[in-house]
DNA sequence: TTGTAGGCGTTATCAA
DNA sequence: TTGATAACGCCTACAA
């Protein structure tokens, strides 16, 4: 009827079980069991007196036998490659709330490039963790087997949609689209582009924008490689400009390149911004609204992409993918508008 | 010999077991058992036949019934108050990469305010996590007490030294006091402090500011209390400025605060940092170094402080505190140093 | 509504 | 060095 060890043994700190409550309380185990358990049914009066009995001894429920048996275990891999830039802190934020929101647990990973990504989240596997959101791109297609195999459904931030994996993506196409038109319709006529590294959400904002350019009638808009930090973002400019470029409107892939792009710019005696050349950026990261950057960027909600990483964790059926909104957000480094007709151009369609 | 459901049973996820590789293996399941504890007797040619049979099968140990066997889950509760100050990015990769050379997991709890924080790690215990690491300050001798009954060991940083509770610091005092110095080495003598929100690191960092300030024979700092963010320390010091005072050196609780205020100074026409007015901030945050700020600050090695929380989580017995040193990073909002004798005053004992 | 019994997949113990 | 067996503490039938 009652196990040996459920008291103590001595060897380990004493853990109070549900026998001990259900001897204090005068019932069986499973009794006590069912009064842990939303939606079971228990008398009141058993339920209190359980209840009772479990305070005073200070139970706490052990989570992992019932994992043992459900082969649910409450816990979401949550996998960074790196906290540098801010956007990431709102990114984390928000799928840990949504978590919270649904009793579950994040056990994070911080994994600093997707080739460990496999390996950690394989790791992770032995706490039968229900699933893996990666803010990570997933970007090649041996990663993403690998977590196929892991038979556990797997959600990764503005990857390409390799196998079952799910993915929610920013509106990556969109933002380079409107990037583009809100520069021409402020009467840019020299674009650049400053990009990151490859990856799936780089590229996407980038071909956006370079195809938009074109579409309105402009050159190819010339572009360097930065990467994905402000130092990088300086040092492409100061590049840029060492080598004579005098682009009148320039995108950045995030906002941390287009703070530097600015403090390059700077350095040049009568460049002004917006006046000789026009910037923007993209995330809205809290440093983009600082007085002396006020750049003009777009806006993500990083709460809902995280929100929607953690539904899609629990789509069943699996949906593919979906992708999150974005707004300009008109600061100082563009000028204002004027011009209607273009505006009106900029519904066009996309040259696709 | 072999449990009925070790297979699989359909209703579940089927997980492969010790018992379906000791079944193919042609040994007993303590022996897979063995070959996968590290430091168990077992004979090699055992053990290679294990492992060919576990790499066919692709077995995972399932570490939940070892869990509840040992006692032990490699789970550390990680707790945030927020991710708004790019400083806590640092610590939090230093905890996670401390956490991975352990073989501990972190599972992330963004608790906001430390009034949530017992309840959420109480909630945890169900996963009978190995201990907790706080980020956020513990600052209640209620939530410490809380912390204390969980029996398991519970680090917090910047905390006052409650019951078990460990503590690792930053040199918050040594940080005032040396701020002081540099201020008034560099001439400086009104100074001005903008202040946090009450906590043991801020009020420590404020004490040794202006003890060391009056040490040195001036005024006591004038004192705005700002916050934590830039909009905050912004805010401030237009208010600050807006009254009619001039400081010419000025301390601030952190580097947000102190950017923030460096462009509320920027507003005023005239007013030039660092002839006018030096600035010294405190974390060494990546925008401390960007070209717009160059601010002076003191640096802490965030990768350090992570180690030594996870490191101190391990000591048994239990040390109480330890503090992480910290390197003035002298920049441009502060004039270059002159006067030696001053230099040599700095060595002085503090006014404590 | 309540209790009994079996199983989840390991580690620990002890005998062989 | 290996194998058999008993916990670990819960959930899920099924029986009362």
């Amino acid at each position: 009827m009652c196990p040996a060890g459920s008291t103590s043994n001595g060897k380990r700190r004493p853990q109070v079980s549900s026998w001990s409550v259900a001897r204090l309380a005068g019932v069986s185990q499973s009794t006590v069991s069912r009064v842990f358990t939303p939606g079971a049914s228990v008398s009141l009066a058993v339920r209190e007196k359980v209840l009772a009995a479990a305070d005073q001894l200070k139970y706490r429920p052990n989570a992992l036998p019932a994992i043992l048996q459900t082969g649910r275990s409450g816990l979401v891999a949550v996998v960074m490659g790196g906290f540098y830039n801010p956007v990431y802190a709102g990114i984390l934020h928000g799928i840990t709330a949504a978590l919270k929101e649904r009793r579950l647990e994040a056990v994070l990973v911080d994994a600093g490039s997707d080739e460990n990504l496999g390996d950690r989240v394989d790791d992770l596997s032995r706490y039968r963790i229900d699933g893996a959101i990666s803010v990570l791109a997933v970007g090649s297609a041996k990663v993403a087997a690998r977590l196929d195999q892991l038979g556990i459904p797997v959600v990764a931030v503005n990857s390409r949609p390799f196998g079952t994996l799910r993915v929610v993506s920013t509106s990556n196409r969109t933002i380079g689209r409107d990037a583009a038109d809100a520069l021409v319709d402020r009467g840019c006529t020299q674009l650049a582009y400053l990009a990151g590294r490859d990856n799936p959400s780089q590229r996407e904002r980038e071909s956006g924008f370079s195809k938009r350019v074109v579409a309105r009638g402009l050159p190819t808009p010339q572009r360097a490689v930065a990467g994905f930090t402000y130092e990088e973002g300086y040092a492409a400019m100061v590049q840029l400009l060492a080598s004579g470029a005098r682009p009148d409107g320039l995108f950045c892939v995030n906002d941390l390149v287009a703070i530097g792009a600015l403090d390059a710019i700077r350095t040049v005696p009568g460049l002004r911004v917006p006046e000789d050349i026009q910037v923007i950026g993209c995330d809205d990261i809290p440093m983009a609204a600082w007085q002396q950057n006020r750049l003009t960027t777009f806006a993500q909600d990083m709460t809902l992409l995280g929100r929607q990483c953690v539904e899609m964790l629990g789509n069943d059926p699996p949906a593919s993918s979906v992708s999150v909104p974005s707004t300009l957000v008109l600061r100082a480094t563009t000028r204002t508008l004027l011009q209607t007709p273009q505006q009106m151009q900029s519904k066009a369609p996309a040259a696709q």
